[in-house]
DNA sequence: GTCTATATGCGGATAGAC
DNA sequence: GTCTATCCGCATATAGAC
């Protein structure tokens, strides 16, 4: 799937400059946010001059929108195709793994929190992407939650839509705080204990 | 205690110049975040010159640090003098009304999201200032959450330290998703509903 | 595909007159 | 306390040679 995309837009998947590029351009964005990253430096650290930059990318947003499509891409194949569609209550342990592996890699963290809310003011180039992925997520966990209350795994009248923002929110917050103070938050155990407490109180009482 | 803030500086509680430069900064920083905001667009929006502006406030970051002062004094005179130290599970109200007052505020709501989210970059001037302030809000709800511990409001054993955390993570992570998408996110409906299961798990169980 | 040179603009901050 | 004028640096982007 991200080959097609990539023979869409006629280069090689295999094009090793420019994935170099993407992966520094990824480590910049998220280090300095959008406005705060210089292509300069970008190149610099690839390796050419700033001009060679602009002729893989033609403008600094274009950069932007590269990388964050490797980044959904990845993700996916990374959630996706691992899991296949995590079904039902399995995708509530995917979560919790999701949050253990982002503990262990701060920089994707930062990426995200810092394009996040930047997209939230005026002009920002990440704003569709950033309201289209939350829109995404949410309909993705909501489908699960339903499917196992249709399973009977899950209370039947939970509100899903809802649970599902609050998952995805309490997975956003808890980041920020932790980016902040690593050492003061427990991301993964905090996050864990969420759902742990989810469950008991929509589990379906099969047996009360 | 405002006032006295203001004397040690040297300037009149009463300075409407002074003041109605941190009123646009402050909506400035919101729409554009630090990095994204330009002094001469202050200035002009406040009707002075650039210089002019910067004979008040020597550097832009001496700027932003006065504008978080600022809304950290209001905030505190808002929910701190308005409650009194509001006690035990009194707090879980006052929560829920802060989320109904940012509601209709979503400009001062940006302007926390933005900088928050800034602030995880590097070398960003309201790094600490974030940073002190969750470790402020963490201390403030989980002192209010033991002392309804120890008034038998709630469970003698929970985790006072890690509800507080969870508490602000879903007020933090909501407000990014409602500022991208409100009409998807009913933001204080989805707090008030957290603060409901909340209370349902970990309520004493006087009468049980 | 990559470079050097450069156009062009905006940023924050300073000097010095009034 | 506010201004005009200006310094200086950095930003993105382009032109054109190789």
């Amino acid at each position: 799937m991200g080959t097609s995309t990539e023979r869409r837009r006629g280069y090689a998947a295999g094009d090793a400059r420019r994935e170099r590029i993407l992966h520094i351009a990824t480590q910049e964005f998220a280090e300095h946010g959008y406005r705060g990253t210089s292509l300069a430096r970008v190149a610099e650290r690839a390796g050419l001059s700033q001009p060679g930059l602009l002729h893989h990318f033609r403008t600094k947003e274009q950069l932007l929108v590269a990388v964050l499509e490797l980044r959904d891409r990845r993700d996916m194949e990374r959630y996706f195709d691992g899991d296949g569609a995590s079904g039902g209550l399995d995708l509530l342990a995917a979560l919790v793994r999701v949050v253990e592996h982002n503990s262990r890699t701060p920089e994707l963290v930062r990426l995200f929190v810092v394009l996040t809310s930047e997209a939230v003011t005026a002009d920002h180039p990440a704003r569709d992407w950033a309201r289209a992925r939350y829109a995404r997520l949410r309909t993705w966990v909501a489908h699960a939650l339903r499917r196992a209350a249709a399973a009977g795994d899950l209370r039947p009248d939970l509100d899903a839509d809802a649970t599902a923002a609050r998952i995805i929110a309490i997975m956003d917050g808890l980041q920020t705080q932790w980016l902040l103070d690593p050492a003061a938050i427990d991301m993964p155990a905090l996050f864990r204990a969420h759902i742990d407490d989810l469950l008991a109180s929509l589990r379906a009482h099969h047996e009360a």
